[in-house]
DNA sequence: CTGTTAGCGCATTCAC
DNA sequence: GTGAATGCGCTAACAG
């Protein structure tokens, strides 16, 4: 562990010649404003380099009060098997502004979110994103306040602070337009609201719409928690309807794993005899046999789109930004079935 | 977005009625190098209290050149389904200590390793963790030398940095416990050395030696890469050999997912004719029919463990951390089989 | 036992 | 065009 002497900008401005106002002006791209020579300009990048400056941020923080830092705060997205790309989105996105990210997990307890939002705060940083796993309402905690806040797969209609959430009710659209074609009734799986209102009930509401536009319908929604097993026994129960066709439409990809178990239990052939679409698009569905078609949540764009927004705010009023959820193809689906827009 | 305010240290000291001294002393709780009345103390507590102080930390951290941060460099363990859980562990282990945990992903460029170890650096962390989402031999980027720097689920033997690994030896071996009593051969699924050398080669090793300890052997290893379909085809193909019951243990829960599609294709019961085991402990395995027994790989833990491992460093040689891998037991296995150690 | 003082490295105002 | 001077808030010598 060698940490070699750091050079400050004092050394800089020394070594080519300059007085330290002059170097900082140089190196913070305002030259400009000062009308130097250009070959002190050019003799301050040079020494900068060679003696490999870096600017002591601590410094630099306790004069700015910017720490080029923003925080991260979730319920469990770290946990989570998939939702964890948000964090790749969010620290990629801060890095591209020379921001670093830092995160923390409240695992939804309300006293360890106080807790860790005013360690976020006590460290400077730039603005918090306040994320969750699973798209639903909250209740930010008031500490948040102090600084810039975006809302990250969830939203607070009572805040007013913008939020980055995926398009379910779009979603719910394009899954429409995928079975829309499939020969028997439509059903869902999965009941509407688990898991927060959000998801459920708009994809269900969109693809109802959709469906309706192209004169079909939901025949049926078979209520069930959102697992494996959940959705096996929903369907293993349903299957005593005595459909043997049709299209299945699965809140998640978990679901639609639970969905493929019954199926294959009763060598009904997907997609020969069922259609099968799904909300998700996690590795889970690349996973299943045949792969699963599935409309994905862009969880790195998500996390990507949360950080920009929260270093570099777009001038009109605070929105809600609805981001596209794109259509992971797999072979669940007839070829034939689905319909182009 | 309200912001007080900040109270400074000089705030509390004049309420206090002491100088920025004394009162810097006590609530660093340092109060006992100074001698120091009991009721200064008290009301300097109070007014600090009263006041809602909290210490600049960009102030401190240029006087005191710490800043209460750790880094995590990984390849891609937020990307990872369940690796991110390090992430977890890490987060937590840092708040444990009052700090505060920085993360960033190269996506294996070694361009970007760079560009953002220098940038945590550059913020001053106090050391960093290097992770990556599979157990492996790396060589860190000599940037690293510059701080305190410790290994997670990797390991560099040209550096000699302290590691913070699963003990897959000791994994392998459980798995041998757990089918030591099934009847039939034991065949392991996947190749032993996908995926860098450490995970399949060790978990193979110590099988190999707990078997032998039981009297019992590898009777046959099924080469496919570690996926879903790879498994599924190479278990297809042996299906030929005529084997009709026996253990097989799979490098990890997709294996085994490919494992169980192509038994259950040909009606083979699980875990009556193949008690099936794997590496992991994923939520996948929750999500098979049966349950999947399978021996997980502790990542909140590691997480946990590299961060304060590098926060206190015990007093001794810097050694390499292995963390036990323990059963998640599913219904995989005939609760017959397993042996006690 | 307590207060005074001096930086930590940087950005920035103001004379020169 | 440039350089001296100031202060961000805190810690830690050093006097008292």
């Amino acid at each position: 562990m060698v940490r070699a002497r750091k050079t400050r900008l004092a050394d800089v401005a020394a070594r080519a010649g300059v007085s330290r106002t002059t170097a900082s002006y140089i190196l913070n791209g305002r030259s400009g404003e000062m009308r130097l020579s250009d070959d002190a300009v050019a003799r301050v990048r040079a020494a900068a380099v060679e003696l490999d400056y870096r600017p002591n941020r601590a410094a630099r923080s306790l004069r700015t009060s910017q720490t080029r830092t923003v925080g991260l705060v979730s319920d469990s997205v770290a946990s989570g098997h998939f939702a964890s790309r948000m964090l790749t989105g969010a620290s990629a996105a801060a890095r591209e502004s020379d921001h670093v990210l830092l995160i923390g997990e409240t695992d939804g307890d309300p006293l360890v979110e106080r807790l860790l939002v005013e360690q976020m705060l006590d460290q400077g940083v730039d603005g918090i994103v306040y994320a969750t796993l699973r798209h639903r309402e909250v209740a930010v905690p008031a500490a948040l306040r102090q600084t810039r806040t975006v809302l990250l797969n969830c939203a607070d209609p009572a805040s007013g602070l913008p939020a980055v959430v995926p398009d379910e009710h779009g979603g719910g659209r394009r899954a429409a337009d995928l079975v829309a074609g499939v020969a028997g009734p439509v059903v869902v799986v999965g009941d509407d609201h688990e898991q927060g209102t959000h998801a459920g009930a708009m994809r269900l509401a969109g693809l109802e719409e959709q469906l309706a536009a192209r004169g079909r319908e939901v025949a049926d929604v078979l209520r069930c928690d959102w697992s494996v097993a959940g959705a096996r026994e929903a369907v293993t129960s349903w299957w005593g309807t005595g459909v043997r066709n049709g299209a299945l439409v699965c809140m998640n990809d978990r679901v639609a794993m639970g969905v493929y178990q019954a199926l294959t239990a009763r060598e009904a052939a997907i997609p020969g005899a069922f259609a099968v679409v799904s909300f998700d698009g996690s590795e889970l569905a690349t996973w299943l046999t045949p792969a699963l078609t599935s409309v994905a949540l862009p969880f790195a764009e998500l996390g990507a789109t949360a950080v920009r927004l929260l270093l570099d705010p777009p001038p009109g009023a605070s929105r809600t930004v609805r981001l596209e959820m794109p259509v992971v193809h797999g072979g669940s689906v007839p070829a034939s079935a689905a319909v182009t827009r």
